[in-house]
DNA sequence: CCTACCGATCGGTAGG
DNA sequence: CCTACCGATCGGTAGG
C-alpha cells in the first residue's frame, strides 16, 4: 500500500475541483470525502467547516492573480509591455489553476458577507492594476488618447476570465491563445 | 385584498430571481415558496419538479437570445450593421432579463445531461450567428482580412456576457454602454 | 481517520 | 393552495 494520509492542502485542492464543477452548494462534504477516499466526517480533522474550505480555495485563486500582477509590475514599466505581461500572467493562472479561478469567480456569493467583501476588494485591486496600466499608456501615447481605462480594463478582463469556459488545448495552444488575445486587445487600444 | 394567485409564469420568474442570486443548488423550494408567499409544497401544483423550473428559466434565456439573433438577421444584411444589431440586442437581453441570462449562463451544469446538451447546442447556434457575420465581413472587406471569426466571436461574447456582472446604470447608461462596446469591438476588427 | 450519531433541511407526495 | 407528512441527505459533533 502506497496510500498516504491526506493533508489539508489535498483537501483544499479536491474541494476546488468539486466546487468548480458542481458549485459550492452542489457539493456535499460526503462527496468531497469520497473524492479523497475517506468519510465525510473525517474532513473535520482538516477543516473547521465547509465554508472554511470555500474561503481557502477562493483565497488561493486571489493570491495567484495578485502574484501575477506583482510580477508584471516588477518586471515591466512600459505600459504596452506591462499589459502584455498582465495578459500572459492572467492566462497562465486561468490555465494552470482552473478550479481555484472558477471558484474565485463564481462562488464568492456563497461566502459570508465579510469574507465576500474582502474577496471583492482583492478583485478590485487587481483590476486597478490593469486600469492604471491603461491610463498610463493612454497618457504617454502608447494607447489611444481617448481611451476609457476603466471600461477597457473591464473588457479585457471579461475576455480573460471567460477563457476557462471555452479553451482546451487543441489546434490553438497556450502561446497561440496569448498572441490572439493580445492582438485583439491591442488593436482596440490603438 | 388585491392578492392574486400565482401563475406558473410567476413561479418561473421568481425562480429565475433566486437561481440567479443564490444558484440552483443554493435555492430550496421552500425559499421559493416564501418568495411567492406560499408553502414550498404548493409549488408542485405549478411544476412537476425543481429541475422542471430550472429548465423553464434556462429556456427563457435561450429563447431571448435566439429571438435577438433572428431580429438582427432579418433587419440587417451588411455585416457591420448586423454585428452592431447583434451587440445591441444582446445587451438588451442581458439588461432586461438579467436573472434568466445569469441562470442560462451559470446554472446549465445543474441540468441533466440531455437537457444540458440541448441548451449548449442552442448556445452554439447563437454563437454561430456571430461567427458567420464576422466571416462574411472579413470576406467582404468590412473587417480585417486575417480575422479569425471563431475567436473574435468568442471574445465579443465574453465581453457581452460579462456585462451582467458589473454594469448598473450610472454615469454610463445603456446607449452609452452599447456605443462603448461597439467601439471597442470594431477597433479590434479593423 | 473511523464509528455512531444529531437535529435540521431537503425535494416531493397524499389528500383535501 | 394548505396540512401533514415521508425517506434521504445535509453539515457537523463526540469519542475514540
Amino acid at each position: 500500500m502506497v496510500t498516504t494520509r491526506n493533508t489539508r492542502d489535498d483537501v483544499i485542492t479536491a474541494a476546488g475541483r468539486l466546487f468548480a464543477s458542481r458549485g459550492y452548494h452542489g457539493t456535499s462534504m460526503r462527496d468531497l470525502g469520497r473524492e479523497l477516499g475517506l468519510h465525510g466526517s473525517s474532513l473535520y480533522s482538516h477543516v473547521t467547516s465547509k465554508e472554511d474550505l470555500l474561503v481557502a480555495v477562493v483565497e488561493r485563486g486571489a493570491d495567484r492573480f495578485q502574484a501575477s500582477a506583482e510580477r508584471a509590475i516588477a518586471e515591466h514599466a512600459e505600459p504596452t509591455e506591462r499589459l502584455r505581461s498582465l495578459v500572459s500572467g492572467h492566462i497562465d493562472v486561468v490555465l494552470d489553476h482552473p478550479d481555484e479561478v472558477k471558484t474565485f469567480l463564481d462562488e464568492a456569493r456563497a461566502l459570508d458577507a465579510r469574507t465576500r467583501r474582502r474577496v471583492l476588494a482583492a478583485r478590485d485591486r487587481y483590476e486597478q492594476v490593469f486600469r492604471e496600466t491603461l491610463a498610463t499608456g493612454a497618457a504617454q501615447g502608447s494607447f489611444a488618447g481617448d481611451l476609457d481605462p476603466k471600461l477597457a480594463a473591464i473588457f479585457i478582463l471579461s475576455i480573460l476570465n471567460a477563457i476557462e469556459r471555452w479553451f482546451h488545448d487543441g489546434p490553438l495552444d497556450r502561446d497561440g491563445l496569448k498572441a490572439e488575445v493580445t492582438d485583439f486587445v491591442e488593436r482596440s487600444l490603438r
